[in-house]
DNA sequence: GAAAATTAACCGATCAGTAGGTAGGTATAT
DNA sequence: ATATACCTACCTACTGATCGGTTAATTTTC
């Protein structure tokens, strides 16, 4: 274990800045004055911008998907799942001072000029988040407190969709209750 | 009528652009590139990347209210209003060769690096489809087409919300057929 | 209606600033 | 003494923006 823990802190400050203002708008200077070190000294660490982004999106994914998993394999009704899961999304409008965004969902927006590394972990990410909620809603239907129709797969990805636009639908009039308005209702419509 | 219009032709150039990798990764060399002007000939239209922005959120909006409200104020069914409202969105991804997604959307996630005139102008883009949106949703919920519980606006702002989010993520592994299977789910789920 | 003045629309050259990245050196710890 | 972790100094490329100047069209004046 080191003691400063320095390249963890770069990845820090990267994911703070990218989350509110996107990659594009995130320099090697942000990270250097956040951190308090040299721009050139972020090279030793990550050799390039993309390397950088690269595993940010995996220690974010990795993330994640621990929190996930935790919910889903949880003994929480799946309707409580489904809100712990909206959760997630919504502590991020109101983490720190300024609305950060799901890190993959900015990064969504801006996938041309990412690197295709990148651009393959984030669709991954998508995917993943998709089959989880599939699970749930599949055992929400299963119990009978879901109902729906279709298949539980396009049902999951619409309400992954819909947690990412809302995350950038919501912070353009600041209000993080209206993201968990949002959220409710959602429920409130595959709720038997 | 100017015979070449130039200034409409540094819009269309940088719309393109922005809406497929952002305003960030815009350039007025990118622009004067696909329009075949020199990049000082741009400021002469246009002061500041700013200025152009703010007059491309406007260009687009009108556009696009002027298609929504032609939409609206037809005689169709609310629920084909719905389709075609989603079909607005669904054109952008197939549009030309790249995908492409709304330009308000796409700038949403890039909010923190615009200008306040330009967040101003976007915020009332989300609020205006959000409003047109609540009106069909009346107007089905009238008819007894739709059923849904809650007030119409906080659907709308999830219908809105799940467009937006949908462009994003359909976008990441190019599939324009999954975005219309959203819609179709979306509007199955309020339908009474 | 011809000459003169003005404006619109653009270009070439250049600016200061910042981007990401590199080279080489230094201090520390094992 | 060798790798780790960082620094200073610098580089090239490109960013948006400004400059003075050019050309063609339009408007004004007589």
């Amino acid at each position: 274990m080191r003691k400063t823990d320095t390249k963890g802190k770069i990845l820090d400050a990267a994911q703070d800045c990218i989350q509110r203002v996107g990659a594009n708008a995130m320099s090697y200077q942000d990270i250097s004055e956040a951190v308090g070190i040299q721009k050139a000294s972020i090279h030793y660490h990550f050799a390039t911008k993309e390397r950088l982004i690269e595993a940010l999106i995996d220690r974010y994914s990795e993330r994640f998907f621990s929190l996930v998993q935790s919910i889903v394999e949880s003994e929480l009704s799946p309707e409580t799942k489904l809100r712990r899961y909206g959760l997630l999304f919504e502590a991020m409008l109101s983490e720190g001072e300024r609305g950060k965004v799901c890190l993959c969902g900015i990064l969504g927006a801006e996938l041309a000029t990412l690197s295709p590394v990148a651009v393959d972990n984030i669709r991954r990410f998508f995917r993943e988040n998709e089959k989880r909620l599939a699970e749930v809603l599949d055992e929400g239907r299963r119990q009978g407190v879901f109902q729906f129709e279709g298949d539980s797969r396009s049902m999951a990805t619409l309400m992954f969709s819909l947690l990412e636009g809302a995350m950038l639908v919501v912070r353009a009039d600041e209000g993080t209750q209206r993201f968990s308005a949002i959220m409710r209702q959602m429920i409130k419509l595959i709720s038997a």
